[in-house]
DNA sequence: ACAGATATCGAGACTCAATCTCAACACAAG
DNA sequence: CTTGTGTTGAGATTGAGTCTCGATATCTGT
């Protein structure tokens, strides 16, 4: 047993929730992907392996997932909200390109230490944190200075 | 004239966009008000006022104070997103409370400084940030802990 | 100040992610 | 097998935010 299963069924034993075989596909196919992942994708995976899910179950268990602390959803403000496994990794911030949609992870000790002091001084109680920087990778960010002087909107139209 | 409205005047000029009484009737509410405040709050003003404004006229209004720099979107991914003006401000941070819902902020050129230097080692281009830290604040730390034991389960049950 | 050109407004329809409802179903324990 | 309870999926619902379009207000040139 690998990849969070064991921990996913113990943790869904430890509040009455049952094992299921759809519980265990989503918990599956998350930490089978490597990027930031959303529901489309998902249920388009189970779609291609003859196994639909519906969308509610999806939804319910990344809500398990995510509770349970074997998932991070990461909300980009554009559109649908990404998930992410975090069974077997530590705690990271993200950079989100404006231009591509890359999510590029990145982690800083110093930047962590200087939170815990400043909710520390306020007497802030953190539960989490998150930290998103937006712009442009270094692809797009060459992409755009190569058409300078053009039109240079890269803004979203959907909801943010 | 003060407050942003020339500001806000000269940048709807400046893209052809007219200046209009709803226009800076938004300006203003957003301007007086002195927290994080969302559509209903802007709404219910106005509604006082004996001057409505429709909801999509806000929308319309908020988002051109967002691209002319005068007021700050801040999604907390709870419900409505809620606005702030940066009208002679600095930029900062938000601690969120689970609790009360309070906004609290705070600045640090410390974590600004190494947030650039990692985006420089990435070659990412930074257009802006967001570091949100979410926990607890005194008040509700300290109601919390004299409820140990109890149901603290404090979730909400919006969508997040 | 007036008129024409055009941006803006408001009411309500619409979009879309996410959640909820509920009847059918599955599973564990007696 | 049966009962109790958790789960599922289809589709309805919610709710923030956006769009449409006829009526209206603002700007610009004269």
């Amino acid at each position: 047993m690998r990849e969070g299963k064991q921990e996913f069924a113990e943790w869904l034993a430890s509040r009455k929730l049952r094992v299921t075989g759809e519980r265990m596909a989503v918990l599956d196919e998350v930490m089978r992907a490597n990027g930031h992942i959303d529901i489309d994708y998902l249920q388009e995976q189970f779609r291609k392996q003859k196994r639909p899910v519906s969308r509610a179950t999806i939804y319910r268990t990344l809500s398990h997932l995510v509770q349970s602390g074997l998932v991070q959803k990461v909300l980009t403000g554009e559109g649908q909200a990404r998930y992410e496994k975090m069974y077997g990794r530590q705690h990271h911030d993200h950079m989100i390109c404006l231009g591509c949609g890359e999510i590029i992870e990145f982690t800083n000790d110093e930047i962590e230490r200087l939170q815990d002091w400043v909710c520390h001084k306020k007497r802030f109680t953190i539960v989490t944190h998150t930290l998103q920087i937006k712009g442009f990778c270094e692809k797009c960010s060459a992409q755009k200075a190569s058409v300078e002087g053009g039109a240079t909107d890269h803004r979203r139209h959907g909801r943010n």
